[in-house]
DNA sequence: AATGATATATATCAAAAAGATATATTGATG
DNA sequence: CATCAATATATCTTTTTGATATATATCATT
């Protein structure tokens, strides 16, 4: 059973899907689903040497290609029914850090120009999410029948609602602080 | 000058506007700006501490009232420039961890039931959140010239917007589910 | 063929933060 | 006056971040 460890069931959900190597999860959390969730170096590799012992995830054959010795991962029985147990649990925990909203609860800088400036910088990060997300979107309404992409459908529909709140809130943002 | 530590912006940001103990710090994260933040009373004391060390804070004469000895923590100059440092710089980094989504991005349970359970818990957290800051707003739009709480107001203004997005999203996702 | 830049890949460490628990006091309620 | 909830500090373990070290593979350019 995997402790308190959020990354593991990262892990587990990624690798129930397809083999990947701790390189590999860190370039899909970096992904697809960067916009609601992160994850280092520093806890992959070891939750993945911890998990393998516990007999969550397992070492397949080594690639000739790919960097320095590859090691490709695969999920176990075992840590499919884990993953299954967290699926099924009611309990989620919902965290969230905007430096960029305390920096403007906390006044802002005296120069309101920099504040403005913040939030400008903000409003181009979210731009350029929202159009990933949205060619996300296109691409999976192609597929006519996307019943085996409803959940990933779901969540992009997520990020371009919220992200289109971010862009809705910026611009009113802006244009108090400007009238003052 | 503050490290590389978050929480000590968050507390030098809640003593430039008063007074304040550890656990009224506490409080205010899980207050007002519990929405785009939060911090726990593992990080709170420890930074407390090693503040009043590094001369950021210092320790006003307790009151004879209140729990166990009290320890009112008041801002210093030294503080007051720091936290201005950090309002002025331009970096941010702005974090999130959506379980509810990252479960749903796994493809949720298999019991279709159970992810549209999640899906209404999470929109009942959310439902709850907003009916708090619309009452914010409200008041805030009261006072005719909110000069002075146009910062808070647009931190209030950018939770409203976001969870009015959120309950869009879970709507529709409810549907698409339902459905199917 | 050599060079150098970039991408791939694992590993580890210190610092920061979360989450849990222990301890103690005050104030309200029945 | 007993007891429960709220107030309050403190500390510990576990988890995570962020940074850095190391090494190979791939590709474009010279």
């Amino acid at each position: 059973m995997a402790k308190d460890r959020k990354i593991d069931v990262v892990i587990l959900g990624l690798l129930a899907h397809e083999d990947l190597t701790g390189y590999d999860i860190k370039k899909q959390i970096d992904g697809a689903i960067s916009f609601f969730w992160k994850g280092s170096f520093g806890s992959i590799y070891p939750a993945l040497s911890d998990m393998e012992k516990q007999g969550l995830v397992k070492r397949k054959k080594a690639d000739a290609t790919g960097g320095r010795g590859k090691i490709i991962y695969q999920i176990t029985k075992k840590g499919k029914d884990t993953l299954k147990i967290w699926l099924n649990d009611e309990k989620v925990t919902n965290d969230l850090k905007y430096e960029t909203l305390l920096k403007m609860y906390f006044g802002g800088s005296e120069d309101r120009r920099v504040t403005i400036r913040n939030i400008e910088i903000f409003e181009e990060q979210v731009k350029g999410n929202l159009e990933i997300l949205k060619v996300y979107k296109e691409n999976l309404e192609k597929v006519l029948d996307y019943e085996d992409h409803i959940h990933f459908y779901l969540t992009v529909m997520f990020g371009i609602e919220t992200y289109e709140a971010y862009l809705r809130w910026c611009k009113k943002a802006k244009k108090i602080l400007k009238e003052r």
